[in-house]
DNA sequence: CTACGATATTTGTAATTACGTATATTTAAG
DNA sequence: CTTAAATATACGTAATTACAAATATCGTAG
């Protein structure tokens, strides 16, 4: 659906502000579809993040450390993200025996067993494979990774 | 930059999924531009949102429910994101003569000031039009409505 | 006029998040 | 061994956010 009508009444500058506000709604929309998702599971977005990130590993951890560089959204603390999946047994916490200052993060079996619940619920929503092209995917991936580039040489924002 | 070098050691199953993360990833990382270009100026990134949405309105004036469906992002409490700006000094809030359920919210000249001092550093960030060309924002928006949208024919979710 | 449902916003409360600080462990230097 | 700097995580507290319920006003049917 065109953004104007589901932004209603807006008038854009120009399309490159509308690319900007398109890609800022259009990622809310996801996350939006991943919260709903995961309330009905008692979690949130960032929980089924943290979950798939687990999942991924497995059967091997991950420290508390590793997934935070890998969650695409820094939102939330992640102690106490973890605490609550810690207390619905969906994750185990076990001080890590080469490094005792790091935590192992192990998805349980029920863990495991949620998100195979979960699995084609998302799969349905997400669903990108019948709404956009594989070429449409890669002109996208290289969009996007162009804007966030430094096309201008600049380096990043340090401080 | 190419995603894999900023979510590092993460493996994409396939480029559909690439592309979702990306838009994820991407939206969360102009976000967190607003937020911290915001933060120097005692505001968050929705405050600056409803600012700029009111600009776009003055000299009149929007109330909250008209504000709520232009934001891009609902998140937050919208009475109190405006308690805020209201007593920040940066927007003004009066019953509507006509019905008198609705409170007009007017940006101040305190809040045109304002914006007015953030424009060049947030033209800056954004920067669009040095980072894309024309024909790439057309095709980045044809392609995020297009997964917005609803090729099956199915209607929004209801409930 | 009165009652009722619909609409627009606010408020109460609990949960979540931000952010600085604290704790614990490792590494390396003296 | 002791100390200091660096790293990894947890915690305290204040601010923000979510969600449900409350308040106030409007439109309209009787």
């Amino acid at each position: 659906m065109k953004l104007e009508d589901e932004i209603k009444q807006y008038h854009f500058q120009d399309d490159w502000q509308k690319a900007l506000l398109n890609i800022l709604y259009t990622g809310n929309w996801l996350t939006d579809n991943f919260m709903s998702i995961s309330k009905k599971y008692g979690i949130n977005d960032q929980h089924y993040n943290i979950l798939r990130i687990l999942r991924g590993r497995h059967p091997k951890c991950a420290c508390p450390g590793e997934i935070r560089q890998v969650l695409v959204n820094k939102r939330g603390d992640l102690t106490r993200l973890l605490d609550k999946l810690d207390k619905m047994g969906l994750v185990s916490r076990n001080v890590n025996a080469e490094n005792r200052r790091m935590v192992d993060i192990l998805i349980t079996q029920q863990g495991l067993d949620l998100l195979k619940k979960m699995d084609p619920i998302v799969d349905h929503v997400e669903n990108f494979k019948e709404r956009i092209t594989h070429k449409e995917a890669l002109t996208l991936n290289q969009i996007l990774d162009k804007i966030r580039g430094n096309p201008s040489g600049q380096g990043k924002e340090k401080e």
